[in-house]
RNA sequence: UCCGGAGUAGCUCAAUGGUAGAGCGGGUGGCUGUUAACCACUAGGCUGGGGGUUCGAGUCCCUCCUCCGGAGCCA
């Protein structure tokens, strides 16, 4: 039999149909009950009316329960008091199981209870769509690499070495010596544009931060685009097309799920190139005009980069940061030797820093003295440095964090929700 | 790690130091168009653990545990 999914009932009024799915609610009043069904693709209501039906039939509606696993079939009919516009008139049900105590009721629940719930929290309807969200933002990026002639180039999730040698690791046995959870797929990038030219790795990364925020995971995920001859400037009109791209093709391919999340639209129909351009030093005298005591070299925390970019309607790239304060890569501005040729971009509406990036210093000797500079040990980074020594070219690149877009896209408060088992200080399980 | 806050029924929350309560969910019954349906009845408790003050502690004190929010770090 043809598996019909709700998605697609409007295809199919008048006639009739099987469906596969879930009971999500049940209402009744006497000689008739109403059944609130979902598939995956949608919901529907089904009726069905005492004397239409056999009693087996008409008795499951005091026997069925919230989430139990039925097949219904009926005709489809249009129907305004229907949610979707349309109901099915049921005829027959077949019960796979009943399910019994479901914990997720309709009323409300504490996130605690309902993040160790997760496994069952994912039907319900807030998270589906964020879920639905999440993979169009990841398929829209790998659309937009794929379609601008970068290809993919996987880089490994253990390494030997901390590419940053700043941030926490998480360390893992790995036979006879010590491995480490990648937190970036970059320098791995660096070798991969030798090979493709431009190039893009997407996959899962781990920072070990005992983070308590809003906006940060311990596990996820980040799309990392590397270009070979690439300045800071192509660097970022590379990330506000991306960014562009992606937020354009959720507006047109999740209408319904960012209006079941009341996400305002209007913010997200801004988000065209050109993206205003400061420099930190720009940045810092914002700070300083709204009253911010701010100390020059300091990185911006939260609530500073929400005063930045409250400044604009689109996300606003800053660039251009004090040296000592960044990562040992990052190429010198040739204007001013202090000053490292990186690039964030803040996301509107105060959801914070969604890209960062910048131009990577391709002199050997200079990285040498960098490596040195920040206490680093060599050895690991002898590959890293072969790619200076045969045929180096200026090349940047940036990476974004997937469940920080879908935070600012869906509108949505904490960045939990943006993944579908999100690992954090505090939780490994489920 | 630091600063706040919270732990009471399956869930969300009430309860002046004096008999442990409601809504939802569960169960039973009623209702031919319900929209988190509604109405009636009903079951359901080691008040996070330990210690203390008191005639008496969910409530006050100490301690531990767990979780939530924020800071730092960053995508």
């Amino acid at each position: 039999m043809e598996h019909i999914y709700i998605s697609d009932i409007a295809a199919y009024e008048g006639q009739e149909v099987t469906l596969h799915g879930w009971v999500y609610n049940i209402r009744s009043i006497g000689k008739v009950w109403f059944m609130i069904f979902r598939d995956g693709t949608g919901m529907i209501q089904g009726v069905v009316v005492k004397s239409e039906v056999t009693p087996e039939i008409f008795e499951l509606g005091s026997k069925l329960s919230q989430e139990s696993s039925v097949t219904i079939s009926g005709t489809v009919r249009q129907e305004k008091r229907s949610i979707g516009g349309y109901e099915l008139g049921i005829k027959s049900i077949k019960v796979h199981q009943l399910a019994t105590d479901y914990p997720i009721t309709p009323k409300e629940h504490g996130t605690a209870f309902l993040m160790d719930h997760r496994h069952l929290w994912l039907r319900s309807k807030l998270q589906h769509a964020i879920i639905r969200v999440r993979h169009q933002v990841i398929k829209a990026s790998r659309d937009f690499f794929d379609n601008n002639g970068f290809t993919l180039v996987d880089t490994p999730i253990l390494t030997a070495n901390a590419c940053e040698g700043t941030s926490n690791l998480f360390n893992v046995d790995y036979f006879d010596t010590v491995a480490y959870l990648t937190q970036s797929g970059q320098l791995y990038s660096e070798a991969s544009i030798g090979a493709h030219g431009k190039v893009y790795c997407f996959g899962p990364t781990f920072r070990a931060e005992k983070s308590k925020t809003r906006r940060h995971l311990t596990e996820f995920w980040m799309v990392e685009p590397e270009i070979a001859y690439c300045d800071l400037d192509e660097n970022m009109d590379w990330a506000e097309k991306f960014i562009s791209y992606v937020v354009g093709w959720c507006l047109e391919h999740c209408k319904t799920e960012l209006e079941i999340l009341e996400r305002d639209t209007g913010m997200l129909e801004k988000v065209v190139p050109p993206f205003p351009r400061v420099t930190y030093d720009q940045a810092v005298q914002i700070l300083k005009d709204n009253g911010v005591d701010f100390t020059y070299g300091d990185d911006f925390g939260g609530a500073d980069e929400t005063i930045i970019s409250s400044q604009y309607d689109r996300p606003v790239m800053v660039h251009r940061w004090p040296a000592e304060a960044k990562a040992f890569y990052m190429k010198r501005d040739e204007k001013n030797p202090d000053l490292a040729l990186g690039v964030d971009v803040l996301a509107p509406e105060g959801y914070g820093e969604i890209i960062g990036g910048g131009q990577r210093e391709d002199d050997h000797d200079t990285l040498v003295e960098r490596i040195l500079h920040h206490d680093l040990p060599m050895k690991p980074f002898q590959w890293y440095l072969d790619l200076r020594k045969y045929g180096t070219v200026p090349h940047s690149g940036f990476g974004m964090g997937i469940e920080r877009c879908v935070t600012w896209i869906t509108g949505i408060k904490h960045i939990r929700e943006t993944i579908p088992f999100p690992r954090t200080i505090y939780r490994l399980e489920p």
